[in-house]
This record gives structure tokens, sequence and C-alpha cells, in this order.
DNA sequence: TTTAGGG
DNA sequence: CCCTAAA
């Protein structure tokens, strides 16, 4: 994992000085150590330096983490926001990304975690384990972020060993709490707080750890990708259509479409029948899809049917 | 691995 | 969104 694109002149500086001012959003977790993101980012760089890793690489990619905790507001109130942009862009990791030119600097930014997640995994999975440091004055060491950060996506594709299912349960078997800690150290604590609320889940943990992503509503955009590609390839083709129409948008699975497919199908069936002043009334419910592209959604569920659920399996 | 469907 | 039987 060799980032020799990585251009070393006068790289900005990632340095947040994120002081202790809390985001916005009141739904963070209140851990007191929480804000503090910065000073652990800081401290895991200099460990992975350690590891004789491209530390420039990381700088980028811990920026980006550090945005994710940060919420995207901060990341833009940054100065040099266009300047950390294009250092990340020009990190190897980002190379197979490099069609972002069409997006907006928003998609830019939001495509970023995601990418940042495996290729993270990827390098804690090189590095040869925890550090083993039994001696009780490595206190320093222990980051809690660290394992945030190899814990908060899903493996897939080269991250996850053949033969293993690419489960969260299979990503569970890597998670370890270091035995000096108490279950009801501080330390402990602390981490799976964090952990819980950074993966955006109030999932009280059931031996689940990091469970759902973070919820992102469908765009208009997004949804006329989604139609036009139904249109085009049909019902069913969603790992095409997401290779097709949605290249960038790294939070949209192909899943994802199916499951948002399914949605406005049922959306379409419950198209309003009264116009008012030329234009048609919308149900009442939020944010909705416009009208006339349930009206699409509607044509295509004939054009192209849902495949039917499988035949009913006789009862012997 | 990808889908279809239920949760 | 998550989870998983099926294919």
């Amino acid at each position: 994992m060799s980032a020799t694109s990585m251009p070393h002149t006068e790289s900005p500086s990632f340095s947040l000085k994120k002081s202790s001012k809390p985001p916005p959003s009141s739904s963070r977790s209140a851990i007191p150590w929480f804000y503090g993101v910065g000073a652990q980012i800081t401290t895991t760089m200099e460990y992975s330096e350690a590891l004789n890793d491209d530390v420039d690489g990381y700088q980028s990619i811990f920026k980006a983490l550090e945005d994710e905790f940060l919420e995207v507001e901060h990341f833009f109130a940054q100065p040099n926001f266009s300047d950390v942009i294009d250092q990340v862009l020009s990190f190897d990791a980002f190379s197979s990304h490099k069609c972002l030119n069409d997006t907006t600097p928003a998609d830019v930014i939001d495509s970023i975690p995601e990418i940042c997640d495996d290729y993270l995994l990827d390098s804690v999975n090189d590095e040869t384990s925890t550090p083993e440091k039994t001696d009780s004055t490595a206190t320093e060491e222990v980051n809690p972020l660290a394992r945030i950060f190899r814990f908060k996506t899903k493996p897939r594709g080269r991250n996850v060993k053949r033969g293993k299912p690419a489960t969260y349960d299979y990503l569970k078997t890597f998670w370890r709490i270091p035995k000096r800690y108490g279950d009801e150290s501080l330390e402990y604590r602390s981490f799976v707080a964090v952990y819980n609320d950074f993966n955006g889940g109030t999932k009280t943990d059931k031996g689940s750890i990091g469970r759902r992503k973070r919820h992102k509503s469908w765009s208009i955009p997004e949804v006329l990708k989604l139609v036009e590609g139904v249109s085009q390839l049909g019902v069913g083709k969603w790992t095409e259509i997401r290779r097709l129409f949605f290249s960038s948008c790294h939070h949209r699975s192909s899943v994802d479409l199916k499951d948002k497919w399914r949605n406005l199908l049922r959306a379409s069936c419950k198209l309003p029948c009264v116009k008012l002043r030329g234009e048609w009334v919308q149900g009442n419910a939020s944010p909705t899809i416009p009208h006339h592209i349930l009206c699409r959604v509607r044509e295509l569920s004939v054009t192209h049917p849902y495949p039917r659920k499988q035949q009913l399996k006789i009862k012997l």
C-alpha cells in the first residue's frame, strides 16, 4: 500500500485545533473526550509513523475520518478546505475515485469516509496485530480510536479472508478489548460509547458492534438516477445499475438501490388523484418524491415488472 | 457474491 | 437500514 503519488511539497497542515467546542448537533455523544478527537488522531498518526507507514497518506485519511467525527460542516469551515481535498484525492487510495469531477464538493466529502474505511482496514490488517506491550507503562499507546477505525466498517473485497462470510459477526471477531481493561473501566465504557455513537447507533450493543451506518436520505437526483437505471437495465440488475449510475455515490450499495426501489414502488401505489392549480397534490408527507417521478416509477413497474415472489413452495 | 424479501 | 435464505 504505497502512496508514492503523495506530493510532499508543502502539504497543508491538517491540524484542526478542534478546540473543545462541541458540534452543533446535540445528538452527539456526551462522552467527555469525544471532542478531543484531534489529539487522539495525532496519537494514531504517530503510531502509524512508528510502523513505518506513509505518514502523509495517513494524515489525509485521518483528516477525513476526523471530519466524519466532526461533521461535514466543520470540515467546510476549514480555510484550507480545497487543499485538503486535493491532498486526499491525490492519495493512491483514491485513485479509483478520480471520477469525482462532475460531483459537488459535498459529494466528494461524502465519499471520503467510505473510502477511508476500506483503506484503513487494510492497513490495520497488515499490521501485526495490536501491539502487545504487556508492561503497564504503555498506557499512552492505547488509543481507542485506533480500534474504532479498524472496526467502523464491515469487511469487504480484499479486506476479508476467502471462505469467511463477510458479515458483521465475522468482523466482530477482530474486536478485542485489552485485557487490562475491566468492563467497568472508563476506557472501556468510553470506547464503547464513542464507538456506538460513531456508528450512529444507539444500538444497545448485544454483542453486536458497529451496526447501522449513518442514515443518508435519498436526494432527488439520486432517485432520478435510480429510475433511469431501472428504465434502462430493468429491475433486479442492481449491481449493474450501481456501477453505471452510482459510481460516484460510494454510500449507496446495490442493496440500497433495491430497497429504495421497493420504497418507490410503494409510494407510487399511493399516488394522489387530486390536482390543484395544475399541480398534483402530494400525499402530505414530508420531503416526498415529486409526483411526476412517482408516475414514472409506476410506468416502470409495469414495463419492468418486479420479479414476483418465488412460486409458493408447497408444504407437504 | 448478488438478489429478493422479511424485519 | 439490517439480516439472511437462496441462487
